[in-house]
DNA sequence: TCAAAAGTGTTAGATTTACACCCATGA
DNA sequence: TCATGGGTGTAAATCTAACACTTTTGA
């Protein structure tokens, strides 16, 4: 074995959640259930194991709190500083991911103990996780501008109108309704369906769906 | 001491060092000096000890092969697949660091026997070393157009021309003289001196330099 | 009948892009 | 004297941002 001189630290990963509810932009937390820290509001996380790579280690902790795979995840990046963690030196690398709401069971929840919490409320948490939800909502502000990530947040069926709250929630500022509406229009791969939702209004309003195959002939997004 | 039952992982930084010279974006690359793959192209890089952060081993790692502290360096991300290394596992954090070719001694070049390669003629290198070039240059393409980090890699004093030639080598793109020039033009926190630089041309050209104070005052940068 | 959300175009201003010639100097 | 890089302005096209009213329908 080589390397041997060197000391082993325990890595661990992080996932911010996100979902869009209320037209509001909110990740998944709960209450710590170890010790130290037992009880503070905390990310749900996870150990790397040495034989598991730490893409996988995140993909695996994803799928033990929602039962989920095949969801869209990026690495926010790697928090390492010394205390970070009271426990022991751990160092995580923290991943977002991105979910639609109803795709996750009250049962699932109510079993860890996570809630939806609204982004521009977050509590005071446990070790770093804070700073961890503000990073991955920097990035996401990001990547949503160039990238049709959005999607992920909303049912497969969805209103303009819904669109727009998502863009809204995610970048913390309004947007003219007439201006969001003409971009969407330019974007062949936002296909209008001839089904109505009637929830959310008396009149009744299209529903859209983004088609992926469309979108890879030209990746021609800009919000 | 908590976590016992979990694995703990060797965790190394590696150090993109990105630099440049005649009028090419170039990144500090060197022959891995141990087993296993000694020999191969290879990034800078060291261990990350129990008792310094990440980022602080960056640093230090960054100073044993440069001499140099305070240099700009960002995260570019976790790269954890099982097998990257040959040697063991390692949970690498990739760096990079923007400095001014001219302030690296030759001497700490040939000690270290690392070289200024071109980043557009990268060779095949150990491990994963390239994939982290790459995603860093990525990187800095993005940063590079919001905000004002492109003089890190440019003497205290540098012309128009040598500013522009840098923003296409990062971008890989030629960029219309005067229509850089304007936008230049527009930033008052980059002040022209009245010193003039004689070596790239005939006539000389007016010297430049970044003023940090002023763009403190209202951080406009656009490019 | 009225409250609430859906839907729809135009215009002024700002930004971006394309483009060509003269200048100063050292070799 | 000429080759080399330095320096400069304008106009067309595109993009962005601001703005208000009509429609539909369930309560």
């Amino acid at each position: 074995m080589y390397y041997i001189e060197h000391q082993k630290i325990l890595v661990s990963v992080d996932c911010i959640i996100f979902g869009f509810e209320d037209s509001k932009l909110k990740v998944l937390i709960g209450h710590r259930k170890m010790d130290p820290g037992r009880g503070e509001w905390s990310l749900y996380g996870g150990f790397v194991g040495n034989d598991e790579s730490v893409e996988d280690a995140a993909q695996r902790t994803l799928f033990q709190l929602t039962g989920m795979r095949n969801v869209y995840m990026r690495q926010v990046g790697a928090f390492g500083a010394v205390d970070r963690d009271p426990g022991a030196r751990v160092v995580s690398v923290a991943y977002y991911a991105l979910i639609n709401v109803k795709d996750y069971s009250e049962e699932l929840m109510r079993e860890h103990e996570v809630e939806w919490m609204n982004i521009e409320e977050l509590p005071s948490m446990f070790s770093d996780h804070r700073e961890m939800i503000l990073r991955a909502r920097q990035m996401m502000q990001l990547q949503i501008k160039t990238e049709p990530v959005g999607f992920q947040l909303l049912p497969r069926l969805f209103t303009l109108t819904q669109l727009q709250r998502l863009y809204e929630a995610v970048n913390g500022e309004d947007i003219d309704k007439r201006n969001f509406r003409k971009r969407i229009k330019d974007m062949e791969f936002i296909e209008k369906t001839q089904l109505i939702d009637k929830k959310s209004s008396k009149r009744g309003a299209y529903l859209y769906q983004f088609n992926n195959k469309i979108y890879n002939e030209d990746k021609n997004f800009k919000l």
